[in-house]
Order: C-alpha cells, then structure tokens, then sequence
DNA sequence: CTAAGTGCAAAATGTTTGCATACTT
DNA sequence: AAGTATGCAAACATTTTGCACTTAG
C-alpha cells in the first residue's frame, strides 16, 4: 500500500473502528497487533505497519514518538480535530501523552516567520510540540 | 560504562575531539564510527554507543530524535550554547526529506509563549516542524 | 481481469548486552 | 590490585521487504 489506498478492505476497516475505540489514546504498532490478535481480529504485522504508515500520510492517525528507543505510538485524529485544519496547533507531552490543543495567533507567527526567513513552509498540521505538559513539568 | 565515566580513555577523547571538530553538525552513531573508521581511530560500536549515552547524560552533546525510523542524532554542544542554553530548531521537508537546521532567537519565542501562555514546556530537542523546503514548495 | 492488498517469513535497522581482555587509577 | 573500559559478536526490538496468494473494483 502506498500513500492512499484504492481498495476498501476487511484490514483497514477493523483498524480504523479500532482506533475509533480508544480516542485520546496512543497505542505502538505492536500492542494494535496483540490487541487485534487477541480479539480475533488477527490482522498480519506487515499489513498493520503498512496501513499505519498510510493512515498517519491520510491524516487519520497521528504518529508520535515518545522516545528515540521506544516504538512509535499512533493516534486517532477525531473529525472535529480535522476540520480545526491549518490555525490548530498541538502541543504532546511526552511524560502523560496529554495532547493540548492550541488555537493561537501567536504561533501563526512562526509559520510566517519560517516561511520568510528561512524559505520553509510549515504545515501545522503534521508538526506536533513536544514536551512536557503543565502538571507533570511541576514534578 | 554508567551515567559517568570515571576513568579517562583515549576512546573518550577520540570521540569528543571528533565532535569539536563539527560544532553545529548532527550525525548519527553509525556516522560516528564510520568516520572514524576511515580516518584510523576506529572505535568499536558498542563503545561508541555507550560513550555518546554518556556525554548526553553528561550535557557534551545533544541528542535528537528527529523522526520515528531514523537513527538519532547527536550534536556537540558548545561551551557558550551551554550557557545560554542556547537551542536549535529543525525542519524536515516532508517531500525531500531535507533537514533544515535553524537557530534563531524568533523561535526562542514560540517556546517562551508556550510555556507562558499555556503552560507547557516545549522540547526543541524533540520537536520538529514538519512542511515543505523551499525548493520543494517551488514545484 | 487487473491492480491493489495480504501475510508469512526473511531481511534490514539501530541499539544493547555478555564476556573475555586491556587499560586507568 | 581493583575497578572500568573496550571490542567483538551475538542478542534485541522494531520496522521493512520479497513474493506467492487473495481480494476488490
């Protein structure tokens, strides 16, 4: 499967309602893996990676890394979050997984900003901050 | 070795003069020991890895993750960064795959305005804006 | 019928670890 | 001498790929 599928499968679709099932939460390629196997969803590890990769490129999923040696996490992107498009920005803390929401002039800055400066068109919607959220930057 | 090295070893120093030599570089582990393979100071990987944990941990260099399946980067921090806490931010051009290095204190500012304004603490370390290069938004 | 998707097992990556040997202090 | 560091090779974990087979359109 490249960027966009053709086809609509019996795979896509049951990793898609997976997904609808734990919105707000991230989950590694390998637990979608155990979780579908377990259910009896089985689904085979390549075709997983392989749909991960073209639902994170389709905006469906969202791709975070948590940390270098850790495996990669992905996430549902709800419709409303989709339809908020380019003034959206998120912030992820990578200590709770919190993913904040940040709707501000401000940050429509540096889009200009990098754009100008250095040439470099931003797409707020594919960058993510990472750091640390509020409450776990206090411990 | 642990968080600290307590012996002194040429292998150490090999390896942090390497890094001086490329002040505001970033290359991988793997780049690492190639280099100075070719240039007759090899150092075996295992050591390599476990010196490079260590002088993170220590603050000599940086790492960074800059996307799920690439290697992680690592990046001599210089004395006069160290102060200021000086920071680096990267573009990654989503069709090319170019990375843009970018240090500049208008994007010190979007980290000051999240942390004031909505309380999070951003990782320039580990955020990385995602758009297209120059050349790439030509086309 | 054809292009695309699937799944297995194998390969590729990047990183870590076990252990005997060598070096620092 | 005692405690570390080194380096090789093997182990690991995650992700990707080759290929024959199946399925959607």
């Amino acid at each position: 499967m490249s960027i966009r599928p053709r086809y609509k499968t019996k795979q896509r679709d049951v990793l898609i309602d997976y997904f609808k099932t734990i919105p707000g939460k991230h989950v590694t390629a390998g637990e979608v893996v155990n979780v579908l196997l377990e259910r009896g969803d089985g689904i085979g590890q390549a075709t997983v990676y392989r749909h991960l990769e073209s639902l994170v490129n389709e905006g469906i999923l969202k791709k975070y890394l948590i940390d270098g040696n850790s495996p990669a996490c992905f996430e549902y992107v709800e419709e409303a979050e989709h339809l908020e498009g380019g003034t959206c920005f998120h912030c992820k803390c990578e200590k709770c997984g919190k993913l904040i929401h940040v709707n501000c002039v401000e940050l429509m800055e540096i889009q200009k900003h990098l754009s100008w400066h250095h040439g470099f068109q931003m797409d707020p919607y594919r960058t993510v901050f990472y750091g640390l959220c509020e409450d776990c930057a206090k411990q």
